[in-house]
DNA sequence: CAGACCATGTAAAACGTTACATGATTCG
DNA sequence: CGAATCATGTAACGTTTTACATGGTCTG
């Protein structure tokens, strides 16, 4: 049980409906938490259901109706228990990553393609998560909202995904730029290229 | 279908029994991938059924034997498909986060203990990365190994790994720095903190 | 009037985690 | 001789992903 606190944790500030925290957590909620629309369904359901979690019909004109959620006290209380357990380490999973280690014994074309979409979703999410933060903020300096804002926590977390994703562009930058030179020594007419399997290369 | 190529991309560099590969991907493969003892023993297995890696036994005095394995063409043909293949977004998820998230109605105190401890691994980490990242360039410097080493792969995914763990501490101890201050300021006697259910505080 | 967006789900399959299990050897 | 490390698994359980399903509205 973890989306579960996740989606607690979305919904403090204000309610939402389904589809709106759907949205946001497609983004990823500030690069620390993904969740696909269909899972939310069940999840909210699952809270509303277990009375962490109480919903209301929103009857929208000119829109599909909507059900809003907002969080119970027994909902705080449980977020509150998961706050004070332990916390599991990070959970890093990128199989761009995984494609980067191996890059020493395969073709450096996909990977090039790759890192510059990584990049552009990069820039993407850095503009995002720049613009969220100067809205929480508004006419505040980043020093006096940390000081005295009222939404402290998902400024600190929306500050971490800008910054994982400055740190993940300029990788990406400093990877592509590293394959394609290497590539270049090696091999200058990129459509040759073939694997070599596992001989460890002496220079 | 992910750890696999996970596993495939760690053994392409040498060969590794499954004990030797659990230690690794439990300190996070430079923290891209975590996978538990008993997972990898299942897919390592899986992985030799189906061809992609060849085992042998190494008969050890003083302890017991192991089965170390190495990629065959088969598991660095699937390795190269998954490479060509798109790319799926990042899988952050990260429990100590979704906590700061909720700062604002939760009782800081258990809070701050989590950011240090996650502080302290993150210290250990950056430790551990450096030192691989110099036992891999040996006598280069960074320059000349990404230019001409021979696991610019694994060098560029450690990489990664030490400058978001660098990022992670610097985040952790802002992070830290402002609930406590917040704290102070808010109930200078820390033992009656009351979660304060939804009231968006007004300035 | 087609394609994008709003809005919400169900069911099955794949994947990952936790708990259980075992047994040898080295170090203090 | 007890704890830590080496070494390898199985089984049950929980979570996540993928595929399937549906239907209204708004924009060009």
């Amino acid at each position: 049980m973890a989306l579960r606190h996740a989606v607690l944790a979305a919904l403090l500030h204000g309610e939402r409906s389904g589809y709106e925290l759907a949205k946001t957590f497609d983004v990823g909620v500030a690069d620390f938490w993904y969740a696909a629309p269909q899972q939310l369904y069940l999840e909210i359901a699952k809270l509303e259901r277990e009375g962490m979690l109480a919903g209301r019909e929103v009857v929208q004109t000119s829109r599909p109706n909507k059900r809003v959620y907002r969080v119970t006290g027994a909902g705080l209380a449980e977020l509150a228990r998961f706050a004070e357990a332990p916390t599991k380490p990070i959970f890093g999973r990128d199989e761009l990553l995984v494609k980067v280690h191996a890059a020493d014994h395969l073709d450096p074309a996909p990977l090039l393609e790759q890192l510059a979409e990584r990049a552009a979703i990069a820039t993407a999410k850095i503009a995002l998560f720049t613009r969220t933060l100067q809205r929480l903020r508004g006419e505040l300096s980043q020093e006096q909202y940390l000081a005295d804002g009222d939404q402290v926590g998902p400024y600190l977390t929306c500050l971490r995904g800008l910054r994982f994703e400055q740190e993940n562009l300029d990788w990406c930058g400093q990877a592509a730029q590293v394959l394609r030179s290497r590539a270049e020594v090696r091999d200058p007419e990129p459509r040759t290229f073939h694997p070599q399997p596992h001989n460890h290369r002496k220079r």
